[in-house]
DNA sequence: GTTGTAACTGACTGGTCAGTCAGTTAAAAT
DNA sequence: ATTTTAACTGACTGACCAGTCAGTTACAAC
């Protein structure tokens, strides 16, 4: 095939994509790198052009994913100050909720559970700019609910944690919902995540 | 090297043993039946005296560590029948805590998450023999301790769910339990989570 | 002992795939 | 128009590895 006219510096973009797919569906060492460029209508040679070898494409990959996730998480939760804390974390949680089960989510936490322990500082870095970033803004909006005198007094980063484990095993589980014993429609595991942690925070009926 | 004088059925079991191993490590695609053979002190050919293929191989080595994690669950769960519920979840959390935070199962944990998905059978048995039925465990002690009105009314079913979420989660966290923001005694990590879990179930302070 | 046989070996094969590079082409520079 | 540049191509290579099989060895049967 004649090259494509040339976008400028699209390329590596599509390139990363197209890996993002393949890495996703076959892992880093079932992937091919012909599939990869096929995905992204481009030759095998073009990859090298902007990546030493397979794993540093993995790894760039994995990378701008985390980056891009950020971007949309920063956008999402974009908080509207509401009087009620309460009402806060609901938003927080739903939109949450949504982003976590988002295919390319889904995946990512799929590659960071299977492949990234092979993979050190990548793990550091998603641990750090992911997950307690998240942990940080959750545990800032129980402390406000704390001082507030919403809720129970309970270490707020304690609670982000619990927070974190229960959405994320529950998104995990609904891609296979009926697998696990999931209701139908994922907004009403939405509402038990909700009622459930909700009721573990809130102060004891006075 | 000489045949080694053959242990009557044992070989298979060698052979899925250094197949945990490897594939744990590596993963499906990246695990070589060469260094299986090494790890099981066995000629790469006598793997297919056994399993037809490294798929099979793969397979085989899923479904028996399932099944023996099983077994060692049962054993580890038999419960003692205490008066106090509240006791009795702290015994259950406790050991299955410490159940899956063994290497063999974070290993099996792992591969579940990172490569099961593309054997439906073996996520299915997998989703029903060890979540739905520790899922089912913990719901008997959940109802039981609702009928003697020391908990909370709700239902029990998805109360499991959230005391499963919470220590999956947690216990893939300990794994990298600094990069995670971790206490760095698990113990801790442990009375944490029953605290939170035993919150939310406890009926208000009347 | 001798024979039978099933477990086991490991060199070999054929296919696959990461990585290379000489050549091609679109577009910019002059 | 012509030259220069750099993006791009895809056939090729060499390594690697799943799977094979002709031959070997430990043990059992007699």
């Amino acid at each position: 095939m004649s090259p494509s006219r040339r976008k400028p510096e699209v390329r590596p973009l599509e390139i990363l994509e197209a890996a993002f797919h393949e890495f996703g569906e076959h892992g880093l060492a079932g992937a091919r790198l012909d599939d990869i460029a096929r995905r992204a209508n481009v030759a095998k040679g073009t990859i090298y052009l902007y990546f030493p070898n397979k794993d540093a494409l993995f790894r760039e990959m994995i990378h701008s994913t985390i980056i891009e996730s950020l971007a949309s998480a920063e956008t999402t939760m974009a908080s509207a100050d509401d009087e009620d804390t309460e009402a806060l974390l609901r938003l927080l949680a739903t939109r949450w909720w949504h982003l976590l089960r988002t295919p390319r989510m889904r995946t990512l936490l799929r590659l960071v559970q299977g492949e990234l322990h092979r993979f050190p500082d990548l793990m550091a870095f998603y641990a750090d700019s992911v997950t307690a970033r998240g942990r940080r803004l959750a545990a800032s909006i129980v402390e406000r609910g704390i001082a507030r005198g919403e809720f129970r007094d309970t270490d707020p980063v304690i609670a982000a944690r619990m927070f974190q484990g229960l959405w994320l095993s529950h998104a995990m589980w609904t891609e296979h919902a009926a697998l696990f014993g999931l209701p139908d429609t994922d907004d009403t595991v939405l509402a038990e995540l909700l009622d459930f942690f909700l009721t573990a925070l809130r102060r004891p009926t006075a």
